[in-house]
RNA sequence: UGGGGUGUAGCCAAGCGGAAAGGCAGCGGACUUUGGAUCCGCUAUUCGGAGGUUCGAAUCCUCCCACCCCAGCCA
């Protein structure tokens, strides 16, 4: 019995093609202990793309008792910046994993991948080629046609280590001069047409300076850096297919630690898009507020958002892992928050479209402290005690007039709960003389209910939440949406812009929203679940004197599905 | 006759010759002091298509189709 239950559940954990080649190799012996790298350019920030690959190479280091770097590809200082470094450290930090003092950076094997790239020349199989960029780009072919050498091709090994040695003494112009290597013009695979290695550019870099006027191209400093740290598993995205055999020549021909590269498929995700460039020109063209708007999804903004490096990572988790190019859907992300902020989120109230309702039978100047609980799903949480009084508000959304069917709210003659609290039973309704707008209910209550429950055992289906009038603390409360209202933002139409999809009600800021007490102590950062609304974030320029929360994400809403099919 | 990949439900994704896991979404229902949570059901006679091999194919073979990536001195 037992057994077959264990077998079930073995049965149904399966590995993705990654777990399954570490497992061979750890199984054959070919390596005894994995180690793998996140390496990203501090060129931008990261976004949940990234998460993606953080969660697996850190994540399979783990798991099978290896090694996880952190290392910045920093070879083009034209585009790197510290303040870049610095972020993506907080980020990967704040997402929960340690590389321990595994910090590297590929400018820190500039000075080694110099000596590898004079051994490539030794071995005659790097030249220093004078052509100009746009020479070597005729020279290269195109996709059907095959390229030709170049005719600096067959200088000799000396010839080349001299001029290779010139050109990092910084004896000619920038672009003027290009290192490459010397593998087959008529390729198939463009990458494989003698590509550029080292070219010359004077640019300070974020680290070394202006100690280096050349520098190492990816395809060449990658493998090396991943040959030098020992990384068995270089796990990248598929893009960097075509470069596999590049990579693998690199190594073969320097005759070093033989890295790994495996190709995995990027995350999509719909309603959102995912380059950097893109994200960049949401953020320049002020669409957003920055790269920790809220609705950005890169890491800086989920966090903003309110999410948890919980639910990130369980995501990161649930997405599979696979080549074949794939649109996940938001709503799975926002399932896996919805999971772990059900559990860990404090309950509070909170009124964000407020609407005046006064118990007549009840006391004018009482004040009744009521017991809540924090947590129903989690009784360690303990309660609070709420101020309850003869002047509350309630939501204007759950007061109808003139009720549909199954519409189980407040309306006049009908009873409710108020949550914690007591029952109520709509009596009158107050409007403004002028606009007929509803401006107060009147209403009375059932002092046998307190709790919110009576021995009677009368059902009461509606259950309300509210704020004391006199204890309500005013805040600013912003409503996030997807920021594109096409699944797909980049599956255009001819002649279309990827920003014409953009939802226009990606943000809505109410103001004059009335919290419970509780919530002045919230610091920026401090997650909640508002009752029946969703979870919420005190946003990071949240103060007790002007607090502000964003909604991270609603609550699942079966009332709004009956409603859309009411109508 | 350029090279490299990928095609399993609305979206992800297992499966590796013995006969379609799982998750999300959706739809029913139970329960409920959040129309939340939880629970319990239902949802691919079929695996891009057509042939073939086999007692037996999503899995092997052949051909075809569709989609993605590559012509930076970016990563």
């Amino acid at each position: 019995m037992a057994d077959e239950k264990s077998a079930a559940a073995e049965k149904t954990k399966t590995l993705d093609f990654i777990r399954t080649i570490i497992e061979e190799d750890l199984n054959t012996g070919k390596h005894r202990k994995i180690h793998t790298r996140f390496p990203p350019e501090p060129n931008g920030y990261l976004h949940i793309g990234h998460a993606k690959s953080i969660c697996l190479n850190f994540g399979v280091a783990q798991e099978y008792g290896g090694l996880c770097n952190l290392r910045y590809d920093d070879t083009n200082p034209t585009k790197e910046e510290q303040e870049y470094v610095d972020a993506i450290k907080d980020n990967v930090r704040w997402l929960g994993f340690d590389w321990k003092d595994r910090e590297y950076f590929a400018s820190d094997y500039y000075e080694r991948l110099n000596d590898f790239a004079e051994q490539l020349i030794q071995k005659g199989k790097a030249y220093v080629c004078d052509l100009s960029p746009e020479e070597i780009r005729s020279y290269r072919g195109t996709l059907t046609e095959s390229g030709r050498n170049s005719p600096y091709r067959d200088r000799s090994p000396e010839e080349n280590l001299d001029l290779f040695r010139r050109m990092r003494a910084g004896e000619y112009q920038d672009g003027s001069r290009t290192l490459r290597a010397k593998i087959d013009m008529a390729s198939g695979n463009l990458n494989m047409r003698d590509p550029v290695i080292y070219r010359i550019m004077r640019a300070t870099h974020h680290r070394t300076e202006d100690t280096w006027c050349i520098y190492p191209m990816y395809d060449y400093a990658h493998p090396v850096s991943d040959s030098l740290e020992g990384i068995t598993h270089s796990l990248c995205t598929l893009e960097f297919e075509d470069h596999r055999p590049l990579y693998d020549w690199f190594l073969e021909e320097l005759d070093i630690f033989r890295s790994r590269q495996i190709e995995f498929a990027r995350l999509n995700l719909s309603y959102t898009v995912m380059s950097k460039r893109k994200l960049l020109s949401l953020v320049e063209k002020g669409v957003v507020d920055g790269w920790d708007d809220p609705r950005m999804p890169a890491i800086s903004g989920l966090r903003r958002r309110g999410y948890s490096p919980e639910a990130i990572r369980d995501f990161c988790d649930r997405i599979g892992l696979a080549k074949r190019e794939s649109l996940v859907d938001i709503a799975l992300l926002e399932h896996c928050l919805r999971e772990d902020l059900n559990q860990t989120s404090p309950r509070v109230m909170a009124v964000l479209r407020p609407l005046r309702v006064k118990i007549t039978d009840f006391p004018e100047d009482k004040i009744e402290w009521l017991e809540a609980e924090n947590n129903p799903e989690d009784p360690s949480a303990g309660s609070r005690r709420i101020p309850f009084t003869r002047e509350i508000f309630i939501e204007r959304t759950d007061f109808m007039e003139d009720p549909p069917k199954k519409y189980f709210r407040l309306s006049p003659g009908s009873e409710v709960r108020l949550k914690h609290a007591y029952y109520i039973t709509c009596t009158n309704i107050v409007r403004d003389t002028e606009t007929g707008e509803i401006t107060e209910l009147r209403c009375t209550h059932d002092p046998e209910s307190r709790g919110g429950w009576t021995k009677d055992g009368r059902r009461v289906k509606g259950t309300l939440h509210w704020v004391s009038a006199a204890h309500a603390v005013p805040a600013e409360i912003r409503l996030y949406d997807h920021l594109f209202t096409r699944e797909d933002p980049l599956d255009l139409e001819e002649g279309e812009d990827f920003l014409e999809s953009l939802n226009p009600d990606s943000l809505e800021v109410l103001t004059g929203c009335l919290l419970e007490p509780e919530l002045e102590k919230a610091h920026p950062f401090d997650r909640f679940q508002f009752l029946r609304h969703g979870y919420f974030c005190a946003d990071k320029d949240s103060t007790p004197d002007k607090p502000i929360f964003n909604r991270t994400v609603t609550l699942r809403d079966t009332w709004a599905k009956i409603e859309k099919k009411q109508s």
